[in-house]
DNA sequence: ACCTGAACACCGTTCAAGT
DNA sequence: ACCTGAACACCGTTCAAGT
């Protein structure tokens, strides 16, 4: 990175097309795709935006991507890492004596990543953009993501905090009650509702020990 | 001045050319609409494509709609309407016993229609699109049907069956729980993990069970 | 209350011909 | 591994001129 130097014109004569000619592009798009959502949301997420961010004609993209979904699972996939990120540090962050409380790291982890990046959450559920079942890296970040949930109640089924052997039906409403929560808010449909009025933050709050105490009952 | 005569004419009884020059159109339009969302989902659902499903000229729905969002929220409206015809449908079939039966209907309801019309759901859920800050008619009809839930969950504090006396938060949380399952159904989310094996319906009774027993917790 | 028809800027995608 | 430049079909939107 240190070979590029801008200092006063943008269109400077030595390129900086070196970095990008060694297969950096891939990056630079996904790169670029991640800051026009969070400039223009997933309505500005056009192919050639993408291009005209990372300032490579509107046809270089398709030298890494087949086409428009393959870049967007590629900028989903970098999202679906973020998200696990995040799960990850409010499940370390959670105190170490109840195995519920790193689900409730899970759940607090997955509602403050959708409020804080909205646009590419969003993205994130638009299969319709990103073609998942077509895309296996999306597919794998995907499945990472989930994996922590899974695991974390697996966790707690084993030590008996949860009842049941299989992770997957609580893993499912878990999932379902915080994801329903993170919809809700990134697409805005609780500002249109008397919700709105009523702090994000509670709400998530109320949705995490919701689900726990939902999930603790029996499940046959 | 040539007469049009549809051999299946759905809305008979009155000449149909007449219609359409006495604002009949507009409802056209919709059904239109409606009928696209059927067939090609959200993503066939553009403004020229919905004039030629009413087989008018492109830039006719612009004498009753401002432009493309104004007709998908009359469509996003009339799905909604749908939505509450569901949910009370569902609600006047549980059984009298306990209040709850009533508010698990309207679970029911918003899950079936959420299965039975994925498409129309989608769309509803695409503020987007639709802009509902902008559009009376579409607020109007979400109201209606989140009213319904409001006002089971309230009969239920009444009645002690639900803890507290706002039943804005408890609602809250019902929704979130069986619309994120919804989302994560239409959206085929739960297609790309293990959890795509579990058929559906029994994941709809256990997210309707578990969001009643996460309400029925303390909500302070 | 519509129609045809043209036009504009934008889009995804595909070329052809270069470096 | 890129570039320019043209082209195509589609889109939302706006005209102009008609019935």
């Amino acid at each position: 990175m240190a070979s590029r130097f801008f200092s006063g014109d943008l269109m400077s004569e030595t390129p900086p097309s070196r970095d990008y000619h060694h297969g950096d592009l891939r990056r630079a798009l996904v790169a670029a795709g991640l800051e026009i959502l969070e400039r223009d949301g997933v309505e500005g997420l056009s192919l050639r935006a993408v291009a005209r961010q990372a300032q490579v004609s509107h046809n270089a993209p398709y030298h890494h991507f087949a086409d428009k979904a393959e870049l967007l699972a590629a900028v989903a996939a970098a999202g679906f890492d973020a998200l696990s990120e995040s799960i990850a540090h409010q499940v370390a962050a959670a105190p170490a004596g109840s195995l519920l409380d790193g689900l409730r790291g899970v759940g607090r982890g997955y509602l403050q990543f959708a409020a804080a990046r909205p646009a590419v959450f969003r993205l994130m559920f638009r299969p319709e953009l990103t073609r998942p079942a077509e895309h296996p890296l999306l597919k794998e970040a995907e499945a990472r993501a989930f994996g922590l949930l899974v695991s974390q109640v697996a966790g707690c089924q084993q030590s008996g905090d949860l009842p049941g052997a299989d992770p997957l039906p609580p893993a499912a409403m878990c999932w379902s009650m915080v994801h329903g929560l993170a919809v809700l808010r990134v697409e805005q449909v609780l500002d249109e509702t008397p919700l709105g009025d009523l702090p994000f933050e509670q709400l998530a709050a109320m949705a995490v020990e919701a689900a726990i105490r939902g999930v603790r009952g029996s499940m046959h």
